[in-house]
DNA sequence: TGGAATTACCGTATGGCATACGGGAATGTA
DNA sequence: TACATTCCCGTATGCCATACGGTAATTCCA
């Protein structure tokens, strides 16, 4: 698959899309001239619905438009091109998770916040399967993006880490759950625009145990085979590793924020 | 960007042609008929150097038979089509890791093995930027893939974990190593096709700090910002971030070995 | 030696895509 | 009514994957 390019374009002009709802009180309009038919949000909100149907890859403009039952160059009179409307789209999905902000009722404990992280995100990407499909290496920085990060400094930065360790914690964490979200919600993606079962994909494989197969190359996979060790649905697997691999990474960021904390704090 | 869908196609056709130089001896020319000029595995490596040079996304059928010297169309003869190639060159550059397999010299403890795969996955994302682009559900079932399977299952395995938790934490520890290994490469990745340094990708967007960033709605990242803990460069806080996550996800899974190793052999 | 069979190469055509360009329509103000 | 402003969108360009069918090279066999 190839990857869309985000954060490209006149950055200025992708700012002021991406906050458009943010201070100074939404886009007004001008007082002259023809009057718009379609706006960025519908825009927006059309696009989301289309990858959530069908897909990021059936995701076109032309498409977009005739959702709107509009022409297709009438988009780029609000939008610079599809990266940017890319951007757009991600920055709003992710602001769907609506983290609750500084001054708003949190759960308590961190590890209990991180947790509500993981459960919202993960909501999301069964919501929108498309989202792990957009890289987000120079990522849109908008409220959607920032509130996400925000949440996640809040409750490291009370872990009791050192603060040099909080942004790469967030990082980890951030990734670790991401990885976890979207691996399952692509094996749902997967069966349903291929309109094939996971099962039946692993069926129609099934020559690849009989032939390609070597128990003596492979022999650790092939005695966890044997254990039962190895599990068969796409999303199951994903879901327990993401589960396991989360809960590890919070044992191993408390054992450090304690040991931060009884060597930080002398005499504490 | 939109993803590549990988895993499409004919099944029995894709893994022939993912496993053509394993058993067997390699592809045996027919008796009969016309020289073939080009090969699979030519195709494989000329479609890796377009997409190594200038992205997946320049990685076309016609630029890739470009590369050879032939008609666009020749490379169907050998190839069902573009999605097929995709995972051919992912097993193929996921080999090029050259995992020490069962037999084979390994480092000393579970840990350093898989820090040894860290290391080579991240060379591995260096080389090949586009990887981190290519949705790896449904994945090639080829020798490079199946590789880092054993390695990673014989790693854990080897960790004292119970045999439940081993399939969880190998799926935990590649998503760990891919989201780090990836990341960072992502910020080369983005320097080279862009031509813009990160550093000047956020010159660019200078304004967002002074107009669209509120310290009041966002208090944890400005007090953040203010101890200096928000790294600017983008490869050093995506490593960074990487290293942190992966120490303390192992560090999580030796806790649990060691416990589940003191629970479970009775009287040990 | 000359088909016939087999295999590979590839030109052309189709339909989809993003988007540059520029004309035309609708709305406001003077 | 004239004009500026703003928006809508038809057309054209160039790139893409790939279906189809013709053609070239090679070997086997009569």
């Amino acid at each position: 698959m190839a990857a869309e390019r985000s954060g490209a374009g006149d950055p200025r002009r992708t700012l002021d899309l991406l906050w458009r709802a943010g201070s100074g009180g939404g886009p007004r309009r001008p007082a002259r001239g023809r009057r718009p038919r379609i706006s960025v949000d519908r825009i927006v909100v059309a696009a989301v619905t289309v990858a959530d149907r069908d897909g990021i890859g059936a995701m076109s403009m032309e498409r977009v438009a005739e959702a709107l039952g509009a022409g297709t160059m009438s988009l780029y009179t609000h939008v610079p091109g599809k990266a940017e409307l890319i951007d757009l789209m991600v920055d709003a999905v992710l602001a769907e998770r609506d983290l609750p902000g500084a001054g708003q009722a949190r759960p308590d404990g961190w590890r209990a916040r991180i947790e509500l992280y993981a459960a919202r995100t993960g909501d999301l990407h069964r919501r929108h399967p498309w989202l792990h499909q957009v890289s987000l290496v120079r990522p849109p920085l908008g409220p959607g993006l920032l509130a996400q990060e925000e949440y996640l400094i809040a409750a490291l930065t009370d872990s009791g880490l050192p603060p040099d360790d909080v942004a790469a914690a967030a990082g980890a964490v951030a990734a670790a759950v991401d990885a976890a979200a979207s691996s399952a919600a692509a094996a749902d993606r997967a069966e349903h625009e291929t309109g094939q079962s996971d099962a039946s994909w692993w069926a129609a494989r099934s020559s690849f145990w009989e032939r390609d197969f070597d128990d003596e190359r492979y022999p650790a996979i092939a005695a966890l085979w044997r254990a039962g060790g190895l599990g068969r649905d796409a999303r199951e697997v994903a879901t327990r590793a993401g589960t396991f691999g989360l809960a590890r990474l919070l044992d191993g960021i408390e054992a450090r924020a304690t040991a931060a904390g009884a060597g930080g704090v002398r005499g504490g």
